[in-house]
DNA sequence: GCCGAAGATGAGGAAATCTTCATCGACGGC
DNA sequence: GCCGTCGATGAAGATTTCCTCATCTTCGGC
């Protein structure tokens, strides 16, 4: 699978971006500063580099700047602040691809993290997932059933895309917050099983299997 | 292009639809009642239809019966009164392929008309619409422009979408509100001032130009 | 330049979605 | 079978999105 550089010194962000990418195939390598992230990148071996701007010693702008210079083309994901929107088209005209404002969903880094890999490997990209019985047009955001057609809302969707790329597997209400709702949502919170129940009550009672201790998991 | 038999007894709907279609390059042809839905599609030379379940003299479900018995594998969208549920489920047990509860917006049922049609005419799914210097995600829901990325609501999303699908054409208000509001809209509104407003402040004012007297248009 | 009509804009209220909270019920260990 | 913990559930409150309305600005004919 692909190997993804990320660069990031915020301890907490780092490991739940690499947890997640490992989760889902990918091989994964951190560093918490501009120097490092530079030599690594120039070094090659990285399909795609995920990118905070505020590293310390030389800072993403710097980072980037220095990588194209160098004439390396890998694909870079910027991590940013939410606000610093100067930041952030200056970022984009800077040579980055795509961004983030923190505080994101890793759902979101995904799937971006997929898009910019897709023209190297060459995999069609997918518009419907399908388990079972149940069936997401990620186009349309339109879940299918026996039990009928169902129109999904913003978080719905989110999780049920999340059940249906990890089929079978048992996820914990914190993977799946961190997943959904983001990295630095409460952990106390509830949400996660209000939300399973909406979604049962769409989709039908029987797709989602509560793993009493454990979490929810699909078929 | 592909040809659409339209089976509804309301004339307004029937108008609505057979223009929308038209617009988007589709032969369509209109029928009012059920026996002459029937004749038609059993004759042939149809590429889906569109079936309101309300029909006189023989309504859209015995239709359906004939069709299927008569091994007519056309692909039908049903139109279906909102909360009749019931006639949903029985209707896509019955073997209908996708069905619409009314009212709805026409870009809605464009959608499906052409998910239907794809298989067939072995086109692959278009991903990401662009225009000049902005486009659109459809998967992600985002625009990207000059001035940087951005996330849109529902409705802004429906209505940059429409304009991506028809670029350097003039959308009367009217237009725009039937296709991305919906049939039965109040036409003295000016939601649709209040969401180009909206759209330009978030993807930049230059990409769609105000035409005096007529609508708006793109690029 | 003046006037009327068309479009732009800001703000407020309505509706939908999202989150929290309190309570109820079910399961498993003992 | 009893109790404690975990999950289910309903409902209220917060937030976001959506739509309407009143006002202001711009355009084009005269």
């Amino acid at each position: 699978m692909s190997r993804i550089l990320i660069a990031e010194d915020e301890q907490r962000i780092a490991s739940f971006v690499e947890k997640g990418l490992r989760a889902n195939g990918f091989v994964t390598t951190v560093v918490g500063d501009g120097d490092a992230a530079l030599a690594h990148v120039v070094a090659g071996g990285f399909d795609l580099v995920v990118l905070d701007l505020g590293l310390p010693r030389r800072d993403g702008f710097a980072v980037l700047q220095a990588m194209r210079q160098a004439r390396v083309n890998t694909p870079v994901i910027i991590l940013t602040a939410r606000g610093s929107v100067n930041d952030t088209v200056a970022g984009l005209e800077g040579g980055a691809d795509d961004y983030m404002t923190k505080p994101f969903r890793f759902e979101e880094l995904l799937a971006r993290v997929r898009l910019r890999l897709r023209p190297a490997d060459r995999t069609p990209e997918v518009t419907v997932l399908r388990n079972g019985p149940v069936s997401l047009d990620l186009r349309t955001r339109r879940a299918e059933t026996p039990e009928g057609m169902v129109d999904l809302t913003a978080r719905e969707f989110a999780l049920l895309e999340l059940f249906l790329r990890h089929p079978g597997q048992v996820l914990s209400r914190e993977q799946i917050l961190s997943h959904v709702w983001g990295y630095d949502f409460d952990p106390g919170s509830n949400v996660v099983d209000v939300y399973v129940r909406t979604l049962r009550r769409k989709i039908g009672q029987d797709h989602i299997v509560t793993v009493r201790g454990m979490g929810y998991r699909l078929g």
